[in-house]
RNA sequence: GGGGCCGUGGGGUAGCUUGGUCCAUCCUUCCGGCUUUGGGAGCCGGAAACCCCGGUUCAAAUCCGGGCGGCCCCA
């Protein structure tokens, strides 16, 4: 295993395919075959979101992965924001197609023309959808496992609403929401708003969920943008006052990826291997039993063990592979991220206990077979926190407060700047040091002097390089 | 967008500068067998590779051209 603090690169590179999360050989640019356990974790990052968005009374739907060129081309600036990394399908067997079909960068094209259909009335609204689906851009710079795909497995929640402070009202509950998967994939962040320049093709503004990897660089992990009526205009989404007059909704978008992934391998792992955190892990706990003349009461005990712990709901397997040696299945099991082993021998066997061992502190528990359960409840939960506690803390250190451009290119993270808002001194920021702004915190802070302009501001930018 | 590096069994590599010593090295993996098991066990036997197309040459993993693919750094 690399070094992940020498090299997070090649780390990153290494932990992805050896702990079992994808095969990259696929003879495809940005594309990868998503491996059995690492399907696993996303599959459950994705029952989560299932969970959480039905509680907050969203649906989830299936719409189709082509979008005929003429829908896609019908909001000027979201055109421009993708038409450059879209993949077009041009031909049916050998026939050129009237009408060019493109793979989704995303499905506001897709979507919205059936909105039109579907809402009638102000009894329609809000309508709040949501899809898992793999989305497509051609990216031409270099790709990335989990970060820069060009299939990516997305998800995407669409709403729309009578009036605009609806939809605002929209973004704070998806900031509700967002807190929550936070806690579950244990991962810190920072919410900013997008610069103008910077923001989603076709919104009036969008805020992203920035996190930091441990090579220093920001990784947007979630996006919410506010459209208004930009959508809802040119693909003639009206409904029914109760006045009787007509009127264009107004909609919100709220986005992930299976970045949210790269960013828990990223921020979580160490030079053993993953760390996944208990909540999403597919295997909570794993049982290496000591297996030695006395191999058959230990495995059968461990089996019991096994039952037991599934019984009460902790996600088990026991490792009952006979052609490997517990040495070597202790590191098999670290580098998959498993949160908590469980060893049984004949030694504990006579004392009536198990040994637990966490995988995020790698302390020693020996705890009675009376006790057990409630014991790995609590450190599964205790590894939960510990993992967000210390990757939070971890974040903040990279957030530096500085006031002068030179102090910038020694930050490695996010520099938070004063910042005018201007776009003229924001390019001059980002150009003078060879980073962007990724955005600004929603909240304004004491008022000090823009770096570049020196005009008084309350306004910071979070200056970066961003993945 | 600019620059650099690279492509050899499933994975990681040696060989390439100076063509022949290579029916290709080592580690790992995989298969069969015996023996083992509290931090990557050992022995025996076996499987498995020069990215593609073209060129130079008596001779190409090695040199040249093109293609495809990968990686890194910078903007």
């Amino acid at each position: 295993m690399e070094h992940k603090k020498e090299d997070f690169s090649e780390w990153y590179n290494e932990v992805v395919e050896s702990a079992g999360l994808v095969d990259k050989r696929y003879p495809v640019k940005g594309m990868h075959i998503w491996r059995p356990y690492g399907w696993k974790i996303m599959h459950n990052i994705d029952t989560y979101f299932r969970e959480i968005f039905t509680d907050y009374s969203h649906e989830e739907v299936n719409f189709p992965l082509l979008v005929p060129e003429t829908e896609f081309k019908k909001e000027a600036e979201h055109i421009r924001g993708f038409e450059d990394e879209v993949f077009w399908v041009t031909h049916g067997g050998l026939d050129e197609l009237d009408i060019k079909l493109l793979l989704r960068p995303t499905s506001e094209t897709a979507m919205y023309p059936m909105f039109s259909l579907w809402i009638r009335s102000h009894a329609d609204l809000p309508l709040k959808i949501f899809q898992i689906v793999n989305v497509f851009r051609y990216e031409t710079k270099q790709t990335r496992t989990f970060i820069r795909m060009r299939e990516v497995h997305f998800f995407e929640a669409h709403t729309a609403h009578r009036t605009y402070e609806e939809a605002e009202k929209q973004i704070k509950e998806d900031i509700e929401i967002w807190k929550k998967i936070a806690k579950k994939l244990a991962l810190p962040y920072k919410i900013v708003k997008k610069a103008e320049w910077d923001k989603f093709p076709g919104a009036i503004y969008s805020l992203g969920v920035e996190t930091i990897m441990p090579s220093g660089r920001t990784l947007q992990i979630a996006t919410f943008h506010q459209y208004g009526q930009n959508f809802s205009k040119p693909y003639d989404i009206k409904y029914l006052k109760e006045d009787g007059e007509h009127e264009y909704v107004h909609q919100t978008t709220f986005g992930m990826s299976e970045r949210l992934l790269g960013a828990i391998v990223g921020i979580h792992g160490d030079d053993r291997g993953l760390i996944i955190p208990p909540e999403i892990a597919p295997i909570q706990v794993v049982i290496v039993p000591i297996v030695t003349k006395k191999k058959k009461e230990v495995l059968e005990e461990s089996k019991k063990i096994r039952d037991e712990l599934k019984k009460s709901g902790i996600k088990v397997h026991l490792d009952d592979r006979d052609n490997y040696t517990p040495g070597y299945k202790f590191y098999d099991w670290e580098l998959r991220g498993v949160p908590l082993r469980l060893e049984l021998g004949p030694r504990d066997m006579e004392k009536g206990q198990v040994v637990l061992v966490r995988r995020d502190s790698r302390e020693k528990i020996s705890v009675s077979r009376e006790e057990y359960i409630g014991k790995i409840k609590t450190v599964l939960s205790d590894i939960q926190d510990n993992l967000y506690n210390r990757a939070k803390e971890k974040m903040e250190q990279k957030i530096v407060n500085v006031e002068s451009l030179d102090e910038i290119n020694n930050v490695e993270g996010v520099a938070a700047v004063p910042w005018c808002g201007s776009e003229e001194c924001g390019h001059e920021i980002e150009d003078r040091t060879e980073r962007k702004i990724i955005g600004s915190p929603i909240e304004e802070g004491d008022v000090k002097k823009c770096v570049i302009c020196g005009k008084e501001t309350g306004k910071v930018a979070f200056v970066a390089k961003p993945y």
